[in-house]
Order: C-alpha cells, then sequence, then structure tokens
DNA sequence: ATGAAAGCGCTAACAT
DNA sequence: ATGTTAGCGCTTTCAT
C-alpha cells in the first residue's frame, strides 16, 4: 500500500499544485485545457488511482454499507446479500461481509467493528431479539439500521416477511385435506420468523375449529440437522402426525432424509410442507409443497430502505414492509390414510 | 459521522493529552494506573470507539480483504465466501464483498475500486481467463490476489478444485455401466472448470478407447437455464444420450426439470450426474450420482494462501493448491436399456 | 485559473 | 510518565 503513488506524485509529474489535480479529478470548471490534460496525462503514466481511506477521513463518508447475517450458505440469505450488494454498489456503496452464525457475541464484536469503520448503514439479522444488551447496542448506533425479518428492536427500520399468513395457509391446506396431527418445526421463538410461523399455525389450528393440541410444534431451529432430529423423533412416536411444515430456510433436506431413513413414502405415509421454496422442494420427487417469497426483493427492499434513511430521512417513524408469502401446492400433501 | 466523539474529547475529558489516550488504547507500558483508569472511564463514559479510517490512513494498512464472485446465490461459492469470511474475520480483516455477474466491465470497475479502497488482497474468479486486458489489470495490482478455481494469469496463486479428475471418474463410470453416447454440459471453456471438465471426459472417453464422437459437449454456460435448454435439445434429438453429466454448480435444477418435462424417467431412461454435490443431488429422487468437493475448503485454503502472502511471503512463485473432487455413486446410473 | 495551507483523527517520534 | 507535534492523502477555503 505504501508504493501507491498519491496526489502529490501527479502534481508534480503535472507540474501543478495538488489542489488543482483534485479539482481536475473531480470536474471542478474552473481548469484550464492545458492544465487538465496535464493533470490527465500525469494520472494515466503513473497508474494513479486517488486513495478512499483519505477522501472518506477528509469528506467524513466512507459510502460503505455492512451486512451481518446468519450464513450466507443458506440459499435464502445468500439471495437477500446478492441482491442488496447488486443495488448498493449500483448506488456508489461499498458491501462489507460479516457471518454471525447466530452467535450474540459476535455479533456485538461486529456492531463494534462496523462503528469503528465508519460504515454508514448497516443491514442484520439479529439471532436474539428479546435480548436487551443487543438490543441497546444496536440503538445506540447513530446510523440506519435495517432488520432482515427481524421485529426487535422497534424503533427500527425492518423487511419482513409474511411468515404468518404463509404457515397458516399452510395449515388450513392440511387440515382441508383432513390432517389432524400436524407437526410444525422451526426456529426459536426468539426470532421473529419462528415467531410468527407459530402464531400463523396457531390461528390456521384454531380458525378451523380444531383444537390447538391437533397441532405439534417444535421450536429450537432452522437447520438441516434440527430438522432431521426432529423429524425422526416424530416418527417414532405413536400416533405420529401426518403431515410436517418444514418452518426454516434450510430445513427440508433434513426433514425429507429422516423421512427417506424411515422408508416412508411422501405424500402416502405423510405429507410435507417446506418453509422456503427452493430447488429442492421444486425438484424433490414428489415435488414439495412450499412457502414462497422472494430473497432477491427482501435484499432491494432492504437497501430502498437504507438509501431513504442516507437520503435524509434519518428522523422519520420505523419504517417496516412485510413482504408477501404465497403457498405453492404440488405433490407433497395429500389426505392421511385414516380419511382415504 | 460527524457527531462520533474522537480521541481529542476523550483527552478533553481525561484531562491527559492525545498521545497518552492512544497510549491507553493501544497497550503501551509506560502509562499510570491513575491515567489509564481516566482515561478508559472518558472512553467508556463518550461511547468513544477509535476511527479505524483514521487508523488506516495513519498506518497505511486497512485490514480489508476483497472478494469478488459470480453469483454467491449459488450454493457452491455461498459456502466459499462464507468459510473464507470466517477466517478472514478471525484473523482480524473485514471482508469486502462485490458481485461480478461475470461481466467483465464491472470486474474491471471493482478491481479499480479496490484499489482506491487500499484493500489488503483479493479473492476472485475471473470470468474471462484468457482476456488480455483483464489479466493485465490484474497483473499491475501491488497486492496479493488468490484466483478461485482459476489458471489465468499463471503468475496468480489460486485454490483450484479437480473437476478433471472428477468429470474423468465420472464418464469412466458411464462407460463402465455401458453408455456409448453420453452428454456433458458445462461452461465457456474460457474459465477452467469448464476446461478441466472437456478434457477429463475427452480422458474418460480415450481411455476407454472409445471413440471421442461418442460423447458429446455442450459447453456454453453454469446456469439451470442453461441446463434446462440443452438437455431439452438434447432428449430431442434421436438418438438420444444416454446418460448426461451436468458440469456446473447451479446446472442440476435445470437439467432434472427438463428430464421430467420430457417424461422421462432416472435411472430408466437416462442416466445423470451431478457436477457438484448439492442438497438437490442427495435428495432427489432418486439421488443423484455426484462429484463432490468442498467450497468450505475452497474458501478457507485461499484465505491460507492469502495471509500467506500478507505475513511477508511477497515474492515467491504462485502459489497453487488442487483440492480433490470424489464422486458419490447413487441411484442416479445404471446400465443403459439396450445394454440390459 | 491556480497556488498555498488548514485540517479530517490518529500514531509515533521527539521532548521534557 | 506525559505533552507536543508532524504527517498520512485528500478537499476546500482563502489568497492572488
Amino acid at each position: 500500500m505504501g508504493e501507491s503513488p498519491t496526489i502529490r506524485d501527479v502534481a508534480h509529474a503535472a507540474r501543478v499544485a495538488i489542489g488543482t489535480v483534485s479539482r481536475v479529478l473531480n470536474g471542478h470548471k474552473s481548469v484550464s485545457e492545458d492544465v487538465r490534460r496535464r493533470v490527465l496525462k500525469a494520472v494515466e503514466k503513473l497508474n494513479y488511482e486517488p486513495d478512499r481511506v483519505a477522501q472518506s477521513m477528509r469528506l467524513g463518508v466512507t459510502r460503505m454499507v455492512a451486512c451481518a447475517t446468519r450464513d450466507i450458505s443458506i440459499p435464502g440469505l445468500a439471495s437477500v446479500v446478492n441482491a442488496a450488494e447488486e443495488v448498493l454498489r449500483s448506488c456508489g456503496y461499498t458491501l462489507l461481509l460479516a457471518i454471525t452464525d447466530e452467535r450474540k457475541e459476535r455479533e456485538l464484536d461486529l456492531l463494534r467493528m462496523f462503528q469503528q469503520r465508519r460504515v454508514e448503514a448497516i443491514i442484520m439479522t439479529t439471532s436474539y431479539e428479546e435480548d436487551v444488551e443487543l438490543c441497546r447496542h444496536i440503538k445506540q448506533l447513530t446510523i440506519p439500521v435495517v432488520l432482515l425479518d427481524r421485529d426487535q428492536p422497534p424503533e427500527l427500520d425492518a423487511v419482513t416477511l409474511d411468515h404468518r399468513r404463509g404457515t397458516r395457509s399452510a395449515t388450513e391446506y392440511l387440515l382441508g385435506l383432513g390432517h389432524s396431527r400436524i407437526a410444525l418445526l422451526t426456529g426459536r421463538p426468539s426470532t421473529r420468523p419462528a415467531r410468527e410461523r407459530i402464531a400463523g399455525f396457531n390461528e390456521g389450528l384454531a380458525g378451523a375449529g380444531r383444537q390447538a393440541h391437533r397441532g405439534v410444534v417444535k421450536s429450537g431451529g432452522f437447520s438441516a440437522e434440527f430438522g432431521f432430529r426432529e423429524t425422526s423423533s416424530l416418527l417414532s412416536t405413536n400416533p405420529r402426525p401426518t403431515a410436517i411444515i418444514a418452518g426454516g430456510m434450510g430445513m427440508l433436506s433434513g426433514v425429507l432424509q429422516a423421512i427417506r431413513v424411515h422408508g416412508l413414502s411422501i405424500p402416502d405415509d405423510i405429507s410435507v410442507v417446506a418453509g422456503a421454496d427452493t430447488d429442492l422442494a421444486a425438484l424433490a420427487t414428489p415435488p414439495i409443497t412450499a412457502v414462497r417469497w422472494s430473497g432477491t426483493d427482501e435484499g432491494r427492499m432492504a437497501v430502498q430502505l437504507l438509501l431513504n434513511r442516507l437520503g435524509g430521512n434519518r428522523k422519520g417513524p420505523a419504517q417496516r414492509v412485510m413482504l408477501s408469502t404465497e403457498l405453492i401446492t404440488r405433490a407433497s400433501c395429500a389426505p392421511p390414510r385414516n380419511v382415504r
């Protein structure tokens, strides 16, 4: 880094003052054609690139936005980040990416690091929405923060997904097929997607006049491992559920694996609904009914909210956008055995 | 950003000189207990965070590493980035992420931006390895660059995957089952993974003493869309191939979709091998034989090479690491009809 | 139209 | 042990 030419080198080569070089590079009006040419030639010759660190320091603006998220190898999250980067870059911002792995300590570390790096805004998922320390640290930031599919703290902007309606639709659909023992697998209730799915599930059950105990909720994680473990244990109970809702982005593979291991077939022995519409859901055999939403829209919208804040609307009330979900019915659900 | 307290504010609050604050914060020896306590209390009270932009400027070191890649919504790439971020962060580096979308212009833009931001190293996939302009721009960078699964330019470090052997194994396996019309779908030969897969394919065919024309190569893209399009067209030829190798990370879904649309069944009508071992490959029905490798290892190794350079070994010869691939045989391949 | 110089926040070298 | 100051590369204000 030390060996890069500086504006001083350019000025020297062009035999002008450094202020003049700056003016040329920033397109100021009062520069003579002759000088402008000399400067540009010197820039070319030295392969000069302005130091954005120095610019940031001088101007007090970094044009960097940070994104902290659980794990981008989860397809749903990768789309969000991918879309966010594309929009940000097209607006001249640079994305700084960090993986939280759902660890609170790491989230706090990252928050501090973002602050030190003087990023101008943050897009993030918090792992523990109810954690007061975390919320306190987030709120005392002086830059805009946009939450991804999170509710807390309430004074922040957020783009959320309508998991509640998606899960309610799935539940109603399964009840309509005649299922009376439906299991919902989802994350800890300390995160919004899990809470909303559970709420939608209960609404669906209640709305059909059924007893809530006809549903079984396993709330503890979004991972494939969790899906596998809980599905395995559910399938060993008697009577076992006749339908499972895999309420997490990367959970489906574990659920399918467990069903396969138990030698059961979909939808004859058990119906399955996926909480996200992935390649796997669409192309499994049979194809899996899924609650679909767009991670790309989520990422774009998050940046939208953020740019609105950076554009000057710093003090307005929390902006909340909820993106719709849609139940895509496929062949993975059928009436349970006893009903047919 | 303007309202953050500076070291000067801390110094004032603690009634010491700014140099003293700096010494306390950087753990220098010669500081009295009393002063140290006063400074830390002031830091606490003001919620002071040192400005890393200013530190970068002063020290000439940013502790930032950039990663530019095609599209992180491709599962294989997301794992690479995810792993790279984890290692980098644990070493005190911050990851700056950019999506190239395989556009040369964007790659050139990004290279320039990285240079301006004074990142200390770059991890990237180039879209057009043969492009002299791109190679020239990369080579004139003064910071370490690690290529992901790319060969060009040859003076750069790279971590690559042994697609050649993986594809040769797949080809030999299919030939061994009795297939004589095998199709390989893969990307443009301007990228290493495609070239290597084609080479491995041809080696496999040649090694079995078969005529090369028993193989059909469609080289044009890694996307699901490409897989769908080419598979559809291949399935309409007569005689149609009896086996397809989906030689790309996100291609399998398109291939399976096309096979499904044509009403064919795997492996009775056609055998399939996937170029990456994804959830979809493992859990499709039937499960798909796949060439497996570890994106996580790839990302970690890339950072390893990079840290080695940053650790001082700037001038050594290009470091090249090739990670092995493994053929995971599953139920998607069987002898073709005429052989059974 | 151009030059000179201040100053962004910080660290380290030099004083004391 | 602590204060003072130069200077990192840049933009911008103030002269001229």
